[in-house]
DNA sequence: ACTTTGACTTCGG
DNA sequence: TCCGAAGCCAAAG
């Protein structure tokens, strides 16, 4: 094949890292871009949350574990995150006792399996 | 090719 | 702790 790796759209990426994510834990937009091999693309996070059905998406939260939807939709993300045992601190997930912790990928080869 | 869109993040006051 | 501004970046229009 030629040189230059195929790097599967963002968008596939970012969707399969939210799938990892187990009940009872959460993750962060920034954290799922780098899991997902594009640091800094944490708003990108936003619209597959936004685009892509069927994803755990309340499992998802913003920088220190904050919900960021506003209204009826962050009350319903806080209601389905406490109904699998994740707890809050006021506003937040305590991070260090309920964010999943990624594993790392190999730098040299990533085809897909682990 | 330019503009808009996203449920963002970090930093300073 | 709580804003607002600035920075961020690929996809979609």
């Amino acid at each position: 094949m030629h040189g230059k790796s195929t790097k599967l759209p963002m968008s596939i990426a970012i969707a399969a890292a939210i799938r990892r994510i187990p009940r009872g834990k959460v993750s962060t937009y920034g954290a799922v871009a780098e899991a997902a091999g594009y640091p800094r693309c944490a708003r990108h996070v936003a619209k597959v949350l936004k685009q892509v059905p069927g994803l755990p998406w309340q499992r998802v939260l913003g920088a220190g574990g904050r919900i960021s939807l506003s209204g009826e939709y962050g009350m319903e993300q806080r209601f389905l995150l406490q109904a699998e045992g994740v707890r809050f601190r006021g506003k937040r997930v305590d991070l260090a006792a309920f964010e999943y912790c990624f594993p790392r990928m190999r730098r040299s080869v990533c085809t897909g399996k682990r």
